[in-house]
DNA sequence: GCTTTCACCATGCGATCGCATTGAACGCGC
DNA sequence: GCGCGTTCAATGCGATCGCATGGTGAAAGC
């Protein structure tokens, strides 16, 4: 075999350039030529990467998905062993708010991505799938904090819903800027207090 | 002067030939041939009422917030004189939800003008104030309804960004098929006992 | 009746799009 | 050292884009 090149590498730089794209020029400005130029590359080496827009369109979507995976994981193992189960919901969904520049960004673009993956089902069913495991996991830690006395209310995976569904809401008001970050936060914990008690 | 025309009535007739195309194909089918052939005109008439395609998607963009403030102010008429506090709110936000095929579509095109708005301050700057209004008459309910013996909780405009948003977050999981509508439903229901009480 | 004014259409320009094609450069197995 | 397959750059095709242009037809004003 010729030259030796970390495919997947390629693949995530050029995915790199079209989120820096589409962060700051939108997704309508998302071309094969214009993420060439901003990652420093050949039109034709994309293409050589990426068969077809769309594939390089749900590889980057992908990216940002694994991202948030990752920050997630992070997040939840930097606390430690024996934490409290607010502090893991908490450590979960505050990675979901664009509260620092880079998730900011992340953020524009995820939502572009919603908007772009609508009408594209093949395309949403990946994100579909993180939503799905993520409430699982939300509803889950509801129904063992009940069981240890937090205060009860809603069916638990109802519940989770309503928490995944606010820290969307947040989340939106953020990056349209019709709310400022401390607030949303302060609204969510607000909200896990009712769930889990005050800490 | 020759030929009368109402102006307006032509340009809300090519904003809803661009929402239809928005609506089924993505925003990024948006030109001003497919919304002419969509509307059933020459591409050149959609230039007079336009002169630019961000004229046409601003103009859309406003027909769309005017849509749901009508619809709006037909579901607080339609309460009658003597409603409860929780049942103005109710009206109010449900309409916020995408529950029937027209909604569903509005939703879907307010999504995508909302990543579209994104890093277009001009354009983002009037629906920001209609959901600044719409947060400060929440506010202002939760606020009375307090005064009325209401159950406390947060500060009431806090309250009302958490609304709001919890809302926002609804229409976005069943815009993306994440939530059941009904679901939705139940779960505002439930914040809506919470705070102003069940009836 | 002639001009003016507005509504509308047809055409096309320059740019850009996604993508196919072609071929050169390069490192490996033989 | 020679063929071979991978990597990547160059080029161009056909389609489509936003938009400018110039023209036509019809109603209103004198």
């Amino acid at each position: 075999m010729p030259k030796k090149v970390d495919h997947h590498a390629r693949r995530t730089l050029i995915a790199d350039a079209l989120m820096r794209v589409a962060a700051d020029r939108g997704l309508e400005a998302v071309s094969l030529r214009h993420v060439a130029a901003e990652a420093g590359v050949s039109s034709g080496m994309v293409q050589h990467y990426f068969r077809t827009k769309d594939e390089m369109m749900t590889f980057a979507l992908g990216v940002v998905g694994e991202r948030i995976r990752a920050r997630i994981e992070r997040g939840l193992a930097a606390l430690g062993e024996a934490s409290s189960i607010r502090a893991q919901v908490r450590a979960l969904l505050l990675q979901l708010l664009p509260l620092d520049k880079t998730r900011w960004a992340e953020g524009r673009v995820a939502l572009a991505f919603l908007a772009y993956a609508a009408g594209r089902p093949s395309v949403a069913a990946k994100p579909a799938e993180d939503a799905a495991l993520m409430r699982e996991f939300v509803a889950e830690r509801i129904r063992t904090a009940r069981a240890a006395g937090a205060p009860g209310g809603a069916e638990p995976s109802q519940a989770a819903t309503a928490l995944l569904a606010l820290v969307d809401g947040l989340g939106l008001q953020i990056l349209s800027e019709h709310c400022p970050p401390d607030l949303a936060v302060s609204v969510f914990e607000d909200r896990l207090d009712a769930l889990f008690g005050r800490e």
